[in-house]
DNA sequence: TTTTGTGTTCCATTATCTGGAACTTGATTT
DNA sequence: AAATCAAGTTCCAGATAATGGAACACAAAA
């Protein structure tokens, strides 16, 4: 498992997967991925599947309920998918230990915190604490960001060896959310360089507008697993300077999620 | 699909489902399902699958990234599941309606409120306002509790007709998690007379210790789905006379969301 | 009535899955 | 060192389930 090159394939919307099963989570995945309940001409379209194969697929899924069939016959995401993601999350070692530690960065700074765990070229949001004076929308556990534009993903990538940063960089689009997003791999490799003397990372509003982080890289010994966590607020509460000060707590707290969970999770891949 | 007497098959653990991808997922829910990493032996057990083939399937998981290898071979959940339950949590259109509700409640009450949804005979909650006070876990979003012991459970089966109600009945095993619990399906269903009298239900400590709620259920016109809210509390903080105080507003806030559900929704499921 | 658009069903073909058995690999014991 | 055991992996002929083009129903629009 050291050369997960031929395993890093696509998962590419439309793109049909491993046998059967592939075939049935990508169309899963485009009903998912969709904003309203997709018709079966929706999905045909999207899924590039022959009617008859797509029409077995989908009774297929609608049986597992992992998508749900309205009375106007089409299809919705079913509540399965949410009770397995429950079960995978709350049964998540990593993010276990890393609670307690969030919580203490938390209360030392007041913003909200986030621990986030590195899939391919994207951050995917494990666990957060919330600010105490957000009266926004709920968690968004489970979320995934780019790396190359989130404080987390820089600093998680600054960890990343030569060969598997440019295979992440190869899979990047750089996407200009802001007017402070990176547009080459060119300035974002700078940067990485930084991060990597430095330690830690900052979100300057790349990824939202408004909104900015430092963040801290968790390396876990044993492990192949590549995290972080990041302090973030809004741009008119916290300064640049504040989140300067902040730094030195972030990848403390970092170092002693990586240690503990190099202890706690054993040897095997300290796996999400 | 009026009649899901067929569909309405076995989801239990170890039970092979539909063809190949019913196979695949039971075999991820065993996994998922048990609390550490899980080696081949053990879900050999589990499973009942025969060797090769869950060798197979297994790998399909893994390449699918629904399933991750440890570097010892035990098999752990991937983030993809994550990633997909958010997608199909925050693309929810009922969740989306109820929530400015479900706010507005917890203004009026400072506890914590649930939404849920009844999913065979169990409820899954679908989206939470924290209480001010509390400090304890985040979301339990994706949770699934039996629908006998908790409050949103016994609203929800107040609204079912006889033949659902007894199929919900048949699934379910009385257990005796406080001293409260119900026993068996008699005292229930004179529970649910009461409920269906009343409009309300509450939850006296039946599924925890120390926690009680009152909850309202949610019927949507046109649509099958079947719902409810409640307001929940340690019984330290919260009476039964304090519940019962609030349970207008309960009602009242459940109404508001049926109704504007059934507008916003469409005809179609109101898929949950 | 004809036409167009959607969703569903059929069924011969074939690819995929099946699963018992043989084969590694590594640790533990004799 | 050899033997034993346990855990995981691979193999392959046979059975099964997936495939997908085409025909079919049904409704709404022309």
């Amino acid at each position: 498992m050291s050369d997960d090159v031929s395993a890093a394939k696509d998962h590419a919307a439309g793109e049909a997967g491993t046998g059967t099963l592939g075939k049935a989570i990508a169309v899963l995945e485009a009903v998912v991925n969709s904003d309203g309940p997709q018709r079966f001409t929706d999905i045909l379209a999207r899924s590039g599947q022959p009617r008859g194969t797509l029409h077995r697929l989908l009774s297929h899924l609608v049986e597992e309920d992992l998508l749900v069939q309205r009375r106007d016959l089409s299809y919705e995401p079913g509540l399965r998918l949410l009770t397995l993601a429950y079960r995978s999350w709350s049964g998540n070692r990593f993010r276990d230990v890393a609670e307690p530690h969030l919580r203490h960065l938390h209360e030392l700074t007041g913003e909200t915190v986030h621990l986030g765990v590195l899939r391919q070229a994207e951050i995917v949001y494990v666990d957060k604490v919330e600010s105490r004076q957000t009266v926004r929308m709920s968690s968004q556990i489970g979320k995934a960001s780019p790396a190359y534009c989130t404080g987390i993903g820089k600093a998680a990538l600054s960890l990343l060896g030569h060969t598997e940063l440019d295979e992440v960089l190869a899979r990047t689009e750089f996407h200009a959310f802001t007017a402070h997003t990176h547009r080459s791999a060119a300035t974002l490799l700078a940067e990485i360089e930084e991060i990597r003397r430095e330690g830690h990372a900052f979100d300057r509003e790349e990824h939202e507008a408004e909104i900015r982080c430092v963040a801290a890289p968790i390396a876990v010994a044993g492990s192949e697993l590549v995290a972080g966590i990041s302090v973030t607020g809004p741009a008119y509460r916290v300064t640049m300077e504040q989140l300067s000060a902040w730094a030195a707590s972030v990848r403390a707290v970092a170092k002693a999620i990586g240690d503990e969970a190099a202890i706690r999770l054993g040897p095997g891949r300290g796996g999400p």
